[in-house]
DNA sequence: CTAAATTGACTGACCAGTCAATCAACTTCT
DNA sequence: AGAAGTTGATTGACTGGTCAGTCAATTTAG
């Protein structure tokens, strides 16, 4: 033990840990000695790396939000049309790593921890209005900026309420049909059709 | 005090005392104390009528699907046709005794809890279960019996994830434009057209 | 006088955060 | 090379506070 230069493995580890912990349990009711147990150590270098329970949560947070950023980055990136950036977030918010029971659940965890904590709401207000921004950009071509704005308000409620509902049904339910489901909602939606082009929506690897 | 007979009156104190303190606080830690402090009592006397916490906790969630249930059987009264039925439960998710803040943050509490509480996830069930019978009910005339379970399914995910993200607006934010930009959004669904019926839509109270 | 209402005071558990003490890897001086 | 010192890694043990839940005692209505 005690190898030197470890900090920065130790507190990503923590922190996967956290994201895990409080995934499962579905509440911040978890404690630092369990967190740091599963990660491997003891609560006392959890304490001395974060300072306080408050740090491990929003680094945890902030992870959580971090890796959904990138899954929308890499999506986006593949697209080419307005109606093809508008799947790739679609895509991205149902992907296999954002959209399991206990990712989900962490994140419903936050949406709560920010309704009552300064700078949790900070920390996902960035994150709502880069989605905003991003889902407003691929609708403007399609619906006319005045819509557009409306339109990724629905959007990204639609998401967040399958989101929500997932997070509720039983262990095994289907990944795939959520995003079908919502595919299908969205492209009613005035001015948008065809949603679903053939390029980019049917990789090998599935999403 | 020591007035008898009191039981039922000091139970029901309790339970707004408990919804309030969790909507305003976005969690269950909240102390039996101050419950029960706010309900103008004891510690002691709330465990003595709800034997421990959680009781305490499940009463308060099952009160307040009680008055959501309420709330949408009233305005189904009104309703006549389906369109109407459909705009009823719209109404009646967005009325202004479910839709604030305080309220809406309890709401999402209950959804955490059940991801871990089998009793809090059977409560949440059945009121699913009717949410979504209510709707098919209502969709089935507009777009056959098959569509009418996705589109429930949306539908009923669209009112969450609006509530959820209500929750985090700032303090002062529009009510009734939720209920506009869900109407507007389900109006384009496949089938459904016409929402807002003249006498149902503009009483003069208001949603 | 009886039964329900009501409480203050107490307890046992748990938990965030602290601290002083070890331990292991590097550096430097000789 | 090796002794001696430095710095970060790491922990067991402790503390102060909080909270769910209990209980015996008191009050009041009928």
């Amino acid at each position: 033990m005690a190898r030197i230069g470890a900090e920065p493995e130790r507190r990503q580890s923590l922190i996967e840990a956290a994201a895990a912990m409080i995934g499962e349990q579905g509440s911040l009711d978890v404690t630092v000695k369990d967190i740091a147990a599963r990660a491997g150590m003891s609560s006392a270098l959890a304490f001395h790396y974060f300072g306080g329970k408050d740090e491990i949560i929003t680094q945890t947070m902030r992870y959580l939000l971090r890796e959904f950023s990138r899954e929308v980055s890499a999506q986006l990136q593949l697209a080419k049309t307005p109606a093809q950036r508008v799947d790739a977030i679609l895509r991205a918010s149902f992907a296999q790593s954002q959209f399991d029971r206990n990712t989900v659940a962490a994140w419903l965890v936050f949406y709560l921890r920010a309704y009552s904590s300064p700078p949790a709401a900070r920390l996902l207000h960035v994150y709502h209005r880069r989605l905003h921004s991003n889902l407003v950009h691929a609708l403007s071509p399609l619906s006319g900026k005045q819509a557009a704005t409306n339109l990724a308000e629905v959007i990204a409620s639609l998401i967040d309420g399958i989101y929500i509902r997932h997070a509720l049904k039983p262990e095994g339910a289907e990944r795939a049909e959520a995003l079908t489901i919502c595919r299908l909602a969205v492209s009613h939606l005035p001015g948008i059709s065809d949603l679903q082009t053939p390029t980019t929506t049917r990789s090998p690897q599935g999403n």
